[in-house]
RNA sequence: GCCGGAGUGGCGGAAUUGGUAUACGCGCACGACUCAAAAUCGUGUGUCGCAAGGCAUGAGGGUUCGAGUCCCUCCUCCGGCACCA
């Protein structure tokens, strides 16, 4: 009999339909899995074949789970509103209700000839009113918290997709979906409050078993930084400029004051400002400017000096003069910051480019971690001031350099400070010792670096101060050095250049970049300069001087809030009313949906208002409240609404009376498996945890967290290695392939590309591996003897070993190495003369959720009644995969020389008896001495000579 | 710049806990079957070497009887954030 993949798949795809065995089972005595895919948004374009990669592996853990006897719910939908369904429509000229309609035909027809188990029944769709009603819903319960509001701050604007945009809809200041510029525009708009939820969704992270790189990508997203507000008084006047700052330890070292462009105090000083037209200008000149502009512009810093005034520094009442810079952002912390060019690298650029000066406030401070001088726990630190002398030559442009020999230290010449020396006489003392140079010039102090470390040759944790200083030799003359000087160390005159590779101490390197002019340190390390504060470490300074000038420890986040209205048609419109004598009235619970009217002309307007706007008849309603005439909001939500909440309504998805059942809710949540794309890190992600978190706030769930296990598929990109799409003309479709090879090798073959997580090439050459495959498996029915109650021992073994390795693999979605087992088990198969039925049942489970149709017609063939795929997991016997012989390698002086087989379990003294016994051992042993033995049971036995 | 992930044959990749590096597959070579081809099956396939044996997991060092795996220094690639004070 031949095998015909498209008869076999076509036949159980309609059988298992017919008698719906993918149902989801509704006894809650079971245990049970929910594993959710991201749902797909349906595009004009169809799938291809990168997007089933992760349907695929959802499949195969899903199937996997329900024949271990869970309830499973694996449920698929569509994401339907928003720009992308709404700009294909306008541009083919169909409205985006039909297009959409259209798109979800295709898709699902492409994802049902991939043989998936998902439960139809529940399938959702966000533009469907019976589901908008309760994203609309949702926000009704945001509102009524006070966490959606009105507000008017200037938004993002795309100017080509007429909207104004989240701030995570940006991707280096273009609209992430055409690329086009974004401009600030100022305008009416919806808000959610998504920072009060900002320290939670950063908490929570810390519990999720989420890949490293998604909670990642999330902290750095919500930006947390503790700090402090201080406040600066303006000389002769009443206002106070509020600075936020993480390093309160250096306010000592604050030389100005910079103002955000945005800070509405530059214009209340107006009067005090004589240069106010070149002042005026900058501002105008920054409003005008986008954000890509402002940070794109080489980055030279730019700004501009409010002459006339003055802040007074609070810890030292030092007069300091204020700048206007669009360094410093409006839109975080307090638009105004203290600058200090000495510790913070923004502000060191901006004083050297307008000349401001520098105050070093804080000396370094290095704690070696790593390493072999890295500090040893518990012991003390030794504490020592010592010099570092940089030695400049007496004709040449060359510096004096010292080499450690009993450790690897290069730096320079170094020793102790005595009672009563000063650096001065103390350098020139050690340079005479150490190097024998006798006529030495003491030039300048450099600067103060702190160390700890462990000293390799004292043996002791040494907390050194190091100061530096520069010395010039004024001649040659040289002394011999005393021999322990020579034993110790050796010299070296190095260029400055040869200087900069030589030294391999970070401690050594800050002094020598001081040295040549680089005084930026943004590092914490010791006060200097700070009054009563000099000498205490950078964190506890950070308190102690908050505390002085009355100062405010804050928190503050990167992270905006949501901007959640659109100014487009084809979103879920936003229920509330406007009334000119109740305001803001939300439209009442019995009242949702507001549906969506059904319009001819939906593209945008451009003009800030929603196309709705024109809608008269839909506009105009009556006020809930006084019954007055009102109007209808008419922005409407992001695409990013419906897909916050869309796991929760798989669970109940027929709902009438509530969002979702509790009972249903506590027993299906949270959801076990979430497979989706890396894309939706920051988005899709945030969003919905914030909404689910909210949700949790109001009871309407239970869990504090929606998703349990986060999986991103890796991306399959074209045979070009380029990401497939349409107009690089690599795209492969999945239809062609499965018409050609099948469903099942088709999913065979993506499983079994390489690593889940990660990204491979599409090779349509590659697939016949896969295809031979099956074909073999097909074969290998017909060597099946029924008659035949077991296997050979080895054979039997091995189909134990793949029942674990293949569960294993599920589990920890290795699904490549399952495959790779199951080829293993398959050419064993192969060698033998015949299978017993049960063998070969075993394999075709453990196949069935990588290829389930080719597997349940083959279990049929062998005289089952009921599917395969609704059958129990094999059981794994650890008796019977045991091996009576086993393989144990032998290694002499750890290197392999040879195997022999024991049987399992055997005494070390068998062992290694039989090892040497072994004639390609022996020869290896004569004239060696046995130092050791070690032996790894089953495993190795190492003769360490 | 900061953070996260990775680097293994001609190619995709395996090695889950420190224990035979290169499983499985593709490709390639040779052979069987065939009038022939395709398909299928078999054998071989890291590298140097006739061999014995040596050398190989981005580079260099270390720990260990033993390192792709652990530690240190560095290089390259991919991803996130980036004037966030």
């Amino acid at each position: 009999m031949k095998y015909d993949h498209v008869k076999i798949e076509k036949k159980w795809q309609k059988e298992w339909a017919k008698n719906n065995i993918y149902k989801t089972g509704s006894n809650q005595k079971k245990p049970k899995h929910y594993v959710l895919d991201m749902f797909p948004y349906p595009s004009g374009q169809g799938l291809h074949v990168g997007h089933p990669k992760g349907y695929i592996g959802t499949d195969i853990y899903s199937r996997y789970k329900r024949m271990n006897g869970f309830n499973v719910l694996h449920p698929m939908g569509w994401d339907a509103f928003g720009l992308p369904a709404e700009n294909y429509a306008i541009k083919n000229k169909v409205h985006p209700e039909v297009a959409v309609k259209k798109n979800i035909k295709r898709y699902k027809e492409q994802l049902s000839i991939l043989g998936f188990d998902y439960d139809w029944e529940r399938e959702i769709n966000t533009t469907d009113p019976e589901y908008y009603r309760w994203t609309q819903w949702i926000f009704l319960q945001l509102l009524k918290k006070g966490l959606a509001y009105e507000s008017y701050e200037p938004i993002n604007w795309c100017p080509s997709c007429q909207t104004g945009l989240a701030n995570e809809d940006l991707e280096d200041g273009k609209c992430e979906r055409c690329k086009s510029v974004v401009e600030k525009k100022p305008m009416r708009q919806w808000v959610l409050k998504i920072t009060d939820y900002a320290d939670r969704l950063l908490k929570d992270l810390d519990n999720l078993d989420w890949p490293e790189s998604v909670k990642e990508s999330q902290r750095n997203w919500i930006g947390r930084s503790e700090g402090a507000e201080l406040e600066f008084s303006i000389k002769d006047r009443e206002e106070k400029i509020r600075v936020f700052t993480t390093r309160p330890d250096t306010l000592f070292g604050a030389t100005y004051v910079v103002l955000a462009p945005e800070n509405p105090l530059i214009e209340s000083l107006k009067e005090d400002i004589p240069n106010w037209k070149e002042v005026k200008k900058y501002l105008d000149k920054a409003k005008a400017a986008s954000d890509i502009d402002r940070s794109a512009e080489g980055r030279e810093k730019t700004g501009v000096c409010l002459e006339g005034v003055a802040a007074i520094n609070p810890a030292n009442q030092e007069e300091l003069p204020i700048y206007v810079a669009d360094y410093v952002l409006g839109s975080y912390g307090t638009g105004a910051v203290m600058a200090v060019p000495a510790h913070d690298e923004r502000d060191y650029e901006f004083a050297d480019a307008f000349d401001l000066p520098l105050k070093t406030v804080i000396q370094p401070l290095i704690v070696k971690t790593a390493g072999d001088d890295a500090v040893q726990p518990g012991k003390a630190l030794e504490e020592r001031s010592a010099v570092v002398c940089i030695v400049k030559h007496w004709s040449e442009d060359k510096y004096l350099c010292s080499r450690w020999k009993k450790n690897d230290w290069k730096g320079f010449v170094i020793g102790g400070i005595e009672q009563g020396e000063d650096i001065g006489q103390a350098g020139i003392r050690e340079i005479q010792e150490e190097t024998g140079y006798q006529d030495v010039g003491f030039l300048t102090g450099v600067t103060t670096v702190h160390s700890q470390f462990y000293h390799a040759v004292k043996k002791v944790n040494r907390f050194a101060h190091f100061q530096a200083a520069f010395f010039q030799l004024k001649n040659g003359k040289r002394k011999e050095t005393a021999e322990e000087e020579r034993e110790l160390h050796d010299v070296v005159w190095l260029t400055a250049e040869e200087v900069e590779n030589f030294l391999n101490r970070e401690d050594m390197k800050l002094i020598w970049q001081a040295f040549r002019g680089n005084l930026l340190y943004e590092g914490n390390g010791i006060l200097a300069n700070s009054g009563a504060f000099s000498g205490q470490d950078s964190e506890s300074a950070k308190q102690a001087i908050t505390k002085a000038v009355s100062g405010k420890r804050v928190t503050k986040y990167k992270l905006r809030e949501w901007v959640f209205s659109r100014q487009r048609y084809w979103g879920e419109p936003i229920p509330v009313i406007h009334c000119p004598h109740c305001g803001v009235v939300p439209v009442p619970e019995k009242d949702l949906p507001v549906t969506l009217p059904k319009v001819k002309s939906y593209a945008p307007t451009g003009t800030g208002e929603s196309p709705l706007a024109a809608i008269k008849k839909w506009v105009n309603t009556t006020c809930p409240t006084c019954k007055g005439k009102a109007e209808r909001e008419t922005n409407t939500m992001p695409q990013w609404a419906g897909s916050s909440w869309y796991y929760l309504r798989y669970i109940d998805p027929k709902n009438k009376k509530a969002l979702i059942d509790p009972k249903k809710e506590k027993y299906w949540q949270p959801v076990d498996v979430y497979v989706g794309g890396t894309e939706h890190a920051t988005r899709h992600l945030i969003y919905a945890r914030f909404w689910h978190k909210f949700l949790y706030d109001i009871k309407a769930v239970g869990t504090k967290e929606p998703f349990k296990l986060l999986k991103n598929q890796g991306l399959i990109s074209g045979p070009d290695g380029r990401k497939m799409s349409k107009s690089l003309g690599n795209v492969v479709n999945p239809d062609d392939i499965v018409e050609r090879f099948g469903a099942d090798t088709f999913r065979l073959y993506e499983m079994f590309l390489g690593p889940f997580e990660q990204g491979n090439l599409w090779s349509t050459d590659n697939i016949v591996g896969s295809r031979r495959f099956i074909e073999k498996v097909w074969r290998l029915a017909e060597k099946v003897d029924s008659k035949k109650k077991a296997d050979e021992p080895e054979l039997e073994a091995l189909v134990h070993k793949t029942i674990k390795k293949v569960s294993d693999d599920i589990e920890r979605f290795s699904f490549n190495t399952a495959v790779s087992g199951l080829m293993i088990l398959g050419n064993e198969f192969e060698k033998a003369e015949s299978i017993s039925r049960v063998n070969f049942g075993i394999f075709l489970q453990l196949l069935a959720p990588y290829a389930p149709h080719i597997t349940e017609e083959l279990w049929r063939w062998l005289g089952n009644k009921k599917s395969i795929h609704l059958e129990a997991w094999p059981r794994y016997s650890p008796a019977k995969a045991a091996d009576s012989l086993v393989t144990v390698i032998v290694q002499v002086g750890g290197k392999v020389r040879g195997s022999i087989r024991v049987n399992s379990d055997s005494e070390e003294e068998t062992v290694a008896r039989k090892a040497q016994e072994a004639p390609e051992i022996g020869k290896w042993l004569e004239g060696q001495t046995v130092k050791k033995t070690v032996y790894v049971k089953n495993r190795l036995i190492n003769f360490v000579v």
